[in-house]
DNA sequence: CTATTCTAATGGTTAAACCATTCGATAATC
DNA sequence: GATTATCGAATGGTTTAACCATTAGAATAG
């Protein structure tokens, strides 16, 4: 029913000011805060109070700090890495092995090859070509770093055709902690890279002739087979 | 290629030192730390740095502060809050709109419930019936308020039978943000309230006979329909 | 004109003190 | 003896004043 009752710390309240302003449109992004021994007078507090406020705003992602003449609290365009950060937080300390990550992963890459599929534009299928070429030529050359690269720019790409951040970020939240597992348990091989390759081939063509449940379930199906494929390597080490 | 380096401020290392201390369990929920003047002699350095590192970690939701003697800084089990708070910033300032989160809930809804259709045990069942005869209950007494109780319960309840945190604290993240609109543009009535109730007795039945695929789409379609209505009235709202 | 050095503005840190809240011990009261 | 009131100490919250570290731009040297 009720919510706590705000606490009477000084910060909280400078926090909330200045926050405000920021949502409402009061401070544009790139605008440049007053200096710290300035900001201290115009709420009426000290500096430590107010250094305190400033480090909620940016832990919130709503300012960065320059350094130096000059320097000074900025404010920054909203964008989703709080919500990264803290998920990524929930997803490495919440509890949460491999499998459970692996299985999310395969359920979201679904949905969101899908949703991209349904919304692909001929720019974006040239776009993934692209890709794709760049990729393949480092298959050729054998170049396993530069792969794996391309091969994240391509799930990165299918995420922003969805037209939608939710999916963009949830996505990115999960690979960035997945990644470390496939980077120590499956290290990039001739016939892993042939593999990878080849889905990501069958993808684009599904999404050419505007087979988004093809392209989905081709995608599901890949990040089954790795996953799995690590599981069995990670039970083996044990 | 490098990420950016280290910035030198005190307070930083400070958040990180008791951060991965949280994560690799060394701190457990509940665990209280030591006061803060012998923290800072522990770290080596001042109160004021201190306390802005605990304003970053409690601003993570790692810690809470609790006033008076024997209070201080306790380590806290770890939920989606941090998520749905940047989330909801990220909303309020328009990078995310509810048609956005709507999109993304029917998917990941979809998938959970095909998930937990899949695991579910008889006694899951009988928790879900449970929940349905309380929340039938309150249809018939026109208790609207007590009913979305329950039906959130009920989605809360589904959300554990996947056996699966990360699908939990994404349905959470989700649900938290997308509430609030649902209070305002889409207040319950009688029609709704049976339109919800029959739903979910289509769920409950499909996964009484294991058919996971329909449970999935119920939930999905439900969803889409009540996103709708709610786009509906918004836009005659504006 | 370029390169170097200096200067001052600004965030980062420290130290010491005091205020405010809370819990438990002690004392007063019934 | 049980209950209530009071008090004291531990702990977070805030303030002040000073100094350190970084940086942009001005002044200077070549």
């Amino acid at each position: 029913m009720f919510k706590k009752a705000k606490q009477s710390r000084v910060f909280q309240d400078v926090v909330e000011q200045i926050q405000d302003a920021i949502i409402n449109g009061k401070l544009s992004p790139g605008t440049k805060l007053p200096p710290e021994r300035e900001l201290k007078d115009r709420f009426n507090t000290s500096r430590g109070t107010l250094r305190e406020a400033l480090r909620v705003l940016e832990q919130k992602g709503l300012i960065e700090i320059k350094l130096g003449v000059s320097g000074g609290a900025i404010v920054k365009r909203i964008d989703a890495e709080p919500v990264v950060e803290s998920l990524a937080l929930l997803i490495r300390s919440g509890g949460v092995s491999l499998e459970h990550l692996a299985e999310f992963r395969i359920k979201i890459e679904g949905s969101l090859v899908e949703l991209a599929a349904t919304r692909a534009t001929k720019k974006d299928i040239k776009a993934l070509e692209a890709l794709f070429n760049q990729a393949k030529a480092c298959y050729k050359k054998n170049d396993w770093g530069n792969f794996l690269k391309i091969d994240e720019k391509m799930h990165t790409y299918i995420g922003t055709m969805t037209r939608n951040p939710v999916f963009q970020f949830v996505q990115k939240s999960i690979h960035d902690n997945i990644h470390p597992y496939y980077e120590e348990y499956l290290p990039m091989n001739k016939k892993r890279t042939l593999e990878n390759l080849t889905d990501f081939e069958k993808i684009i063509d599904a999404m050419k002739v505007n087979d988004a449940k093809a392209a989905s379930a081709i995608i599901m199906d890949h990040v089954k087979r790795f996953s799995d494929k690590m599981q069995e390597k990670i039970n083996r080490s044990n």
